[in-house]
This record gives C-alpha cells, sequence and structure tokens, in this order.
DNA sequence: CTATGACTCGTGCCCACATCTTGTC
DNA sequence: TGGACAAGATGTGGGCACGAGTCAT
C-alpha cells in the first residue's frame, strides 16, 4: 500500500525535492537534495558531471536524514542520529559492527531496503547493485501519519543538513563535546576514513568479543569514537541523548532482530531514567525544537524501523566467536552436539596445544 | 474450479559444553 | 569496595522434523 505524501509532506519520510510526491530514497550533497529512486536515476542519468554526483542514502530509520553507517548486524542504514539512538541501548548494540556510508556515485540506483548484505558488499567493492524490486518494499514505507510538516522541506538540518534536526538539537544541548567532535564529523565525513569501532576477535570478522587492551589502544580507541559522535565505552550509561528519547523503545537492535521483542512496558523497565546530566524529554519541559518532529514522532520512527527488521532475513549474527569455535570442533551425531571420548579430549588438546603455540589464537579450550 | 499428492522451502528444535553472567561471601 | 568462588544461564552449528507454500494432475 502506498502512503500518501499530502499538503507537502508527513512526519515520515522526507518526500522528493524534485517530484514532491515520492518519498526520497538518497540525498544528493551536491544537489543538497533528497530525491526519490525515480527522480535520482532519471536527474543523474542525463550527463555525466550528474552521474558523478555523490549520494548516500536516506536513514531507514527515520527516513530523514541522509544515512552516515551502515548496520550489518542490523541490517540497515542509519544516520548518525538513529545510530547513535539504536546502538545506545546496552552493550550488545553497541557492539555492532557499523561501517560509514560511502556515497553512490554513478546512475546505478538501489533503493534503501536493498538487502544491506549487497550493500554491504557493494560498498567494501566500491559498486552498488541494482535492485529495482526492493522499490515496493522502500514504497511501502511511507507512513501514513500525516502531520503538518510544510517548512520540513529543507531546514531540518544541522551540520550541512545532514542530521534529522531534533535528535542533534538534543543530543548537542545533552553533550557538549560530542557536538564538538560531530562537527568534526561532519566537516570530514567526504574523506570517508572513519575509524569505525570494531574490536577483532581473533580476525574473525564477527561481532566482536571485547577483551582486554592495551590502555593506550583503548584511549585510541575512545578518541575515534569520539571523532564520530559515538560512545562505546560500556561503562558509560549510554549516548548522552539516548536515555531521553528511548527509555520507553531503546532496546538492543540485534535483540529484536534475534529474540522475540518484548512489550513495551518490559523495554521500559530495562530501561530507566537518564541519568544525571541528561535531557529527559517526558518529565522535563518542552526543548526548543521544530514543532514538526516531535519525539514521540522520532520514537515511533523508530519502532516502525524495528518492525520493519523483525521481516527481514538475518544472518546469524556470532556473539561469541570462541563458542562458535568450539561448535565447530565438537563431535556431532545427526548434527547434535555428541558427548566427547577421552581420546578425543585428549587428542583436541594436543590440537589445542599445537593451534596456539603456532597462531596464539587464544579461543581454543584447555580441558 | 476444486481436491489431492508430490515436492520445495523455511523455521525451529535438539544436543554438549565452554564461556558468560549473576549472586553470595 | 573489590576479589574469589559457585551456580545457573547462554550461545554455538549441523541435521532433522514439520508446517506452509507451490505445482502438476
Amino acid at each position: 500500500m502506498m502512503k500518501e505524501n499530502t499538503g507537502g509532506g508527513n512526519n515520515w519520510a522526507r518526500i522528493c525535492d524534485t517530484c514532491r510526491s515520492a518519498a526520497s530514497t538518497v540525498y544528493c550533497r551536491a544537489d543538497s537534495a533528497y530525491l526519490c529512486s525515480g527522480c535520482d536515476s532519471r536527474i543523474h542519468a542525463a550527463n555525466r558531471l550528474a552521474s558523478r554526483h555523490e549520494r548516500v542514502w536516506v536513514c531507514e530509520a527515520c527516513e530523514r536524514a541522509p544515512a552516515a553507517f551502515i548496520c550489518k548486524a542490523d541490517a540497515a542504514s542509519l544516520c548518525t542520529a538513529c545510530d547513535a539512538d539504536i546502538h545506545s541501548a546496552n552493550p550488545l548494540a553497541r557492539r555492532h559492527h557499523r561501517v560509514p556510508i560511502l556515497p553512490i556515485s554513478g546512475t546505478s540506483h538501489a533503493p534503501p531496503a536493498t538487502k544491506l548484505e549487497d550493500r554491504f558488499l557493494a560498498q567494501e567493492d566500491g559498486d552498488e547493485t541494482i535492485d529495482e524490486e526492493d522499490e515496493d518494499e522502500a514504497a511501502s514505507w511511507l507512513l501514513l501519519n500525516p502531520v503538518k510538516n510544510n517548512n520540513n522541506q529543507n531546514n531540518g538540518f544541522l551540520f550541512g543538513g545532514e542530521v534529522d534536526e531534533y535528535l542533534d538539537f538534543v543530543e548537542y544541548n545533552s553533550c557538549p563535546e560530542q557536538n564538538q567532535f560531530s562537527d568534526q564529523y561532519n566537516h570530514h565525513q567526504h574523506q570517508q576514513n572513519y575509524g569505525v569501532p570494531q574490536k577483532s576477535y581473533g580476525g574473525d570478522s564477527v561481532v566482536p568479543v571485547q577483551c582486554g587492551e592495551a590502555k593506550g589502544q583503548v584511549q585510541h580507541q575512545k578518541h575515534q569514537d569520539f571523532q564520530l559522535g559515538l560512545d562505546f565505552e560500556p561503562s558509560k550509561a549510554a549516548y548522552s541523548y539516548h536515555s531521553s528519547i528511548s527509555h520507553r523503545v531503546s532496546v538492543s537492535s540485534m535483540d529484536v532482530g534475534v529474540v522475540p521483542e518484548s512489550s513495551l512496558s518490559d523495554i521500559s523497565i530495562s530501561h530507566p531514567r537518564p541519568p544525571k546530566g541528561t535531557i529527559d524529554l517526558f518529565s522535563g519541559p518542552p526543548l526548543q525544537m521544530p514543532p514538526q518532529l516531535a519525539p514521540l514522532d522520532r520514537e515511533a520512527r523508530v519502532l516502525r524501523y524495528r518492525e520493519k527488521k523483525k521481516t527481514r532475513k538475518f544472518e546469524k549474527t556470532i556473539r561469541y566467536a570462541s563458542r562458535k569455535a568450539y561448535a565447530e570442533t565438537r563431535p556431532r551425531i545427526k548434527g547434535r552436539f555428541a558427548k566427547r571420548t577421552d581420546i578425543e579430549v585428549e587428542v583436541d588438546q594436543m590440537f589445542s596445544t599445537t593451534l596456539m603455540a603456532e597462531t596464539g589464537y587464544g579461543i581454543v579450550p584447555s580441558f
């Protein structure tokens, strides 16, 4: 079902700046315009110069800001605000492997709902794939929640029109340091040279397991995190603003994708009130914010995004590479784990010792 | 157009056990 | 307050069972 964007836009997907009828799927930096897939294809196929315009996907969560990161675990492209919101919910979510989005160039176009795995690979290959079949899915996400938003076409940006104004407003207010570094991020975003935090685990590309690291390295990591406006430090309560927005909806995006979703009440229990120094949108006096994008809208968008995620197919996310390693070496009977015999244990122990000596791979068991 | 059987596809369960989390002292 | 310890919970992969969907008859 195609949702309408009546009266110059709604509060969900930002409509195309060109045709004013379809939902935008990409943001063209050169044109400073949000474009639907059709207009994007048409405009940027017009000539060689236009085809070189760098574009980025629109955030799949809020659908109102250019995506800045792709989260592999969530299989989603997210703007900085939504990325921070979603991945600040809990330590597991913070471990999600996200990479900065490389701009699209050329005339090939794939809508935001294209399988993230493909996009992930395409990004790493510097290539983009065409998947027109996902148009319908993208279009289906034009929500039926028209709220007066006529003045929201182009004024909803901070730092170069990149991020949802409200969330950034909150973020900026609640954490000046992040504000500062977010500006840095914006300044450097065209370089596509971010140090997205990734803690490797024995070279495994799965979700990393945090382990002890040299202090200097941690410091360096933290600095990189700050430059991104992200905070992966487990000891911190959360992102500076996340509690203010998501004390009802914040739940690990990974959890949503893997385990049955809890009710809102459950979520609210698991995410207490924001810590001191943060702004509580639900109890405090209203902040000065653009009226067209209330916090509940953001909340609902995030909820909708999570509902969408539930319909996706996820590749299995390995949270503990060591367990995977054990499982792969474990004897099976018809696919089921079987008890090891004493001989197998001895052989495995010998193998483990050898492997550790040769590779230093520290995940082999010591029986 | 409906009913039936064969086939394909997707999903969830099972197993053992190292690792992780939580609670207690 | 922090460390040590114990107990319980968690997560891991391959094969299988089962239900839903598709197709031919």
